[in-house]
RNA sequence: GCCCCCGUGGUGUAGUGGCUAGCAUGUGGGCCUGUCAAGCCCGAGAUGCGGGUUCGAUUCCCGCCGGGGGCGCCA
């Protein structure tokens, strides 16, 4: 590893020696003659003392005047000390770049609002609670390139912006593309369908959009989703399975590599999953939903819905996941693949804790199909131009899925808003920073 | 798109149709040689904006702006 600096964590290992440790005051007591800072880094939290005789006097006074969250370098002698985390930094030298005093979020208290949070988010990732999500949340995403990696996909990048505007009922973002109108992608979906065709087996892990003003704590207007797909299928099976092992890999990677940011916040790692999980039909959801009288207005499921199916299926099989396979293509985009003579689409979503983290399916490869599809949903096929036309030409059977990676960090940390997961968030009323 | 709730020092909050608008923490100054949510003394610092009702509004009403949540839609 190349040398920066001496991470906290790595303190303990370096007791008698010479360091350099850089991170920020978050408290400073003064007792007299002694001055106790509790500095905070990305990896733990340490103390530093500056004792009168032990130091130089202007070392002291220097000590002496800085406030809560600056940031600081620290050169001195690490040594073992009756305190939290048992050791201490006697420093020979300190750098000191001054905050201004009034901080706009608290951070001792952790008493501010997740808004103002949002906005002053620099200082906030400097709380371990904080940063412990995003390491997480990077383990998670580690996790789904190399469990896909090694069953032999291969990681694509495809573009974010693009002419084709609609591919299902969500708003789309337009983006002035010099003299023509483009759009933000809802999804990679249809590059990843035109890659499939090659490369057999893709994933990519990138941003999607959404101009839709939700306000509500699980959806943005900008998420990340982590997409497969797969050629030569013929069912929907391989993708359950495909999804469920690539969970699993997920899952243990947190409870192995991830269990000391669990701890940091003091939450439990997942329990890992038996295999298969559950599955039901969306007639049999619809049943359960009703029967439990929960009003249902469309043929999606409501969130109320959800809530109610995790509560069955912990009841009846103690599984935290279910699948619910067979939507009717009313409300499937365009490209979901029906059964033979049916309205009936071979798809299916994932709830995990009662909230949907994925959807996906097998796709309609035949382009006489494809395109009667596209009218039924009332789309035109001429605004689909050389996407459409890749199916004249031996185009395979597929079928994929998508994860939300903001969505299953949220679930899997048990936390009550999206925004908590997303270092930035876009949501309709937030642009900056 | 619809509905509900909230807006008081930097931060988090209490309270009030009139009286010095209270508390915690931070912040400025002082005391203290082992603090670790340290303790003690002193100081500065607030009613989101606009309009209305009223002798008087931070409080009541309306609008705007900002924040939180639910529904819808969606993933």
């Amino acid at each position: 590893m190349v040398y920066i600096k001496d991470d906290i964590e790595s303190l303990d290992k370096k007791l008698g020696r010479e360091v350099r440790v850089c991170g920020w005051v978050l408290r400073q007591r003064i007792v007299g003659k002694i001055i106790f800072w509790r500095i905070v880094d990305s990896t733990g939290e340490t103390q530093v003392i500056f004792k009168r005789g032990e130091i130089p006097d202007d070392l002291f006074e220097k000590a002496k005047k800085v406030t809560l969250m600056s940031a600081v370098e620290i050169r001195g002698i690490v040594r073992p000390a009756k305190t939290k985390g048992g050791k201490e930094i006697v420093p020979k030298e300190v750098t000191i770049i001054p905050t201004d005093p009034i901080l706009p979020i608290d951070p001792l208290n952790r008493t501010s609002t997740l808004s103002q949070r949002l906005n002053y988010r620099s200082i906030d990732l400097r709380d371990p609670k904080i940063s412990s999500i995003f390491h997480i949340r990077s383990l998670i995403a580690q996790a789904f390139r190399e469990y896909l990696l090694s069953q032999g996909f291969v990681e694509i990048h495809t573009p974010a912006i693009s002419i084709y505007s609609a591919e299902g009922g969500a708003d789309v973002f337009e983006v002035k593309y010099f003299d023509k109108t483009a759009y933000l992608r809802q999804s990679p979906q249809l590059y990843k369908q035109l890659a499939v065709s090659g490369l057999e087996r893709v994933f990519e892990i990138g941003p999607a959009f959404r101009a839709e003003k939700h306000w509500t704590i699980r959806h943005l207007c900008e998420f990340t989703s982590m997409d497969i797909e797969v050629a030569w299928i013929n069912d929907i099976q391989p993708l359950l399975e495909l999804a469920e092992e690539t969970i699993k890999y997920i899952f243990e990677k947190l409870r192995s590599e991830g269990k000391k940011y669990f701890d940091i916040l003091e939450k439990e790692p997942p329990s890992m999953p038996t295999t298969p999980f559950p599955v039901m039909t969306w007639k049999e959801a619809i049943a359960i939903i009703k029967d439990r009288g929960i009003p249902m207005e469309g043929k999606d499921i409501p969130p109320a819905g959800e809530r109610v199916l995790y509560e069955y299926v912990k009841k009846r099989y103690d599984s935290e996941f279910l699948w619910i396979v067979d939507w009717p293509f009313e409300v499937r985009p365009f490209y979901a693949m029906k059964y033979p003579n049916s309205e009936t689409t071979q798809s299916m979503d994932l709830l995990y804790r009662g909230l949907e983290i994925l959807t996906g399916g097998k796709r309609e490869h035949r382009y006489e199909i494809l395109k009667k599809q596209m009218l039924q949903k009332k789309l035109r096929p001429d605004f689909f131009g050389y996407y459409l036309e890749a199916f004249k030409y031996g185009f395979p059977p597929h079928g994929g899925w998508a994860i939300g990676l903001d969505r299953l960090t949220m679930q899997v940390l048990q936390l009550d808003n999206i925004r908590e997961v997303v270092l930035f968030p876009r949501d309709p009323g937030r642009l900056e920073p």
